[in-house]
DNA sequence: CGGATTCCTGAACAACTGGACAACAAGTGA
DNA sequence: TCACTTGTTGTCCAGTTGTTCAGGAATCCG
């Protein structure tokens, strides 16, 4: 996510006034700073919401002039879409497929711990998704409608083969994933309440650990599982 | 909550000018008038976050002038401030204490059965609570480190109990928490994203229902529980 | 009734916001 | 070097927003 990918850019390499190579390569400079605004985006955005995020501020964030953001996004709107176009992105190269073939307890427990380190690492992701869902989905509701629909639905229908073959006990395949899905989203979207609960300043990286143990086990013993290894 | 207590009220009685008795009842406006703006800044905060939400919008849909609504809450912030004031009360008067005698699955499935319902009555309040502590809780900042933590501490104190004699597997009572709190909490969070992958319109009484019964199967066999009855 | 209190509201305004634009600078490739 | 593309930025503007305020209406109650 932060380095800057130029792979299909072409690359010209020039003498300059003084005999020195010096290489250009066209759409770099667009590159580098669309990432810095998008990057600036997520912060602001996930702090103050669609409507209460300025150009302003996020030109501010990224180091550049409004005027500047406004030449490579040519609106608000665009702009907040072309962040959930790299979230998204981001999340479908992370969450591999399962099949029928999988292991019930390594399968769950692989998506719980990978949605627990995206909730590490993307923690800013994570609050944006929430806060367009929590308002309606007025800019994701598409999304949801297919691919969404479809990913939950392949998940379910592979985890109730794993049901009829008796290998796991009979719940609600689709609630499953709901609970997954927002019991480990709650690390990263309500942070702020449990580092308060918890009386600590800042996550660490075994807090990560500690949550995706439990709910590895408390999950997996719900779902009549034991814990692999 | 819809219903407008006058208990405190004192209540006069007069002829008008056709001899008809009239009551007349102090501040009986007031209070009117400060529900109907209250429940629609539910609606319009839950809605557009705290800065997309206007004083226009709000008196809109509570049917008044916005010099009015100004007239009750001098300026937006207390008004959002006096919203969540009643939130608060709202859950405290839901949820029950728990105490070291209780049966485990008994106090557990009420609690997650309570919640559930809560998401069902009071989606909007769920959904402000989330935005406000996805964006670092600059209201509640100090309700969560004072009321919240001890709330919660309370709580892990008797599920640690009921741990340390055997009533129960030996999970982190603190996460335990969280993990009810999060998927319960879901429900009326996400809902659209729960519609959209359900192919439903809307929800009805037997969606939650079918949700706790779930949860509760889950996660007290999760605990090494059986669900009660 | 009549004086006091409470309630209502249109108008005004200063601050801010998204966006347009034109002039200019820097990079690019022959 | 030179023509061209790409990137940069200050300025301007129309629309919106929170809040103030003063005048007036309705309510209250002895």
């Amino acid at each position: 996510m932060t380095n800057i990918s130029v792979a299909e850019s072409s690359v010209a390499v020039k003498k300059d006034s003084k005999g020195k190579n010096r290489t250009y390569r066209p759409g770099r400079i667009r590159e580098r700073n669309r990432e810095r605004i998008l990057i600036a985006a997520e912060e602001e955005f996930a702090l103050n919401g669609y409507k209460g995020t300025t150009i302003q501020n996020i030109a501010e964030r990224a180091g550049l002039p409004k005027s500047n953001v406004l030449y490579y996004f040519s609106n608000k709107k665009r702009m907040y879409g072309a962040m959930f176009d790299d979230i998204l992105a981001r999340w479908n190269k992370v969450f591999t497929e399962i099949s029928p073939q999988d292991d019930p307890s390594e399968a769950l427990a692989t998506f719980i711990r990978n949605k627990v380190e995206m909730s590490r690492k993307y923690p800013l992701a994570s609050r944006l998704f929430a806060m367009e869902i929590i308002q309606g989905a007025p800019f994701l509701l598409e999304h949801l409608r297919t691919n969404m629909r479809e990913w939950v639905r392949g998940r379910a229908e592979v985890i109730q083969s794993w049901i009829d073959d008796g290998r796991m006990a009979p719940v609600d395949p689709v609630q499953l994933i709901f609970l997954i899905w927002s019991s480990t989203q709650h690390y990263a979207d309500f942070q702020v309440q449990i580092l308060m609960v918890e009386n600590k300043a800042e996550y660490e990286k075994r807090d990560f650990d500690h949550a995706a143990d439990f709910l590895t086990g408390v999950i997996l013993r719900g779902c009549g599982l034991e814990s692999p290894r």
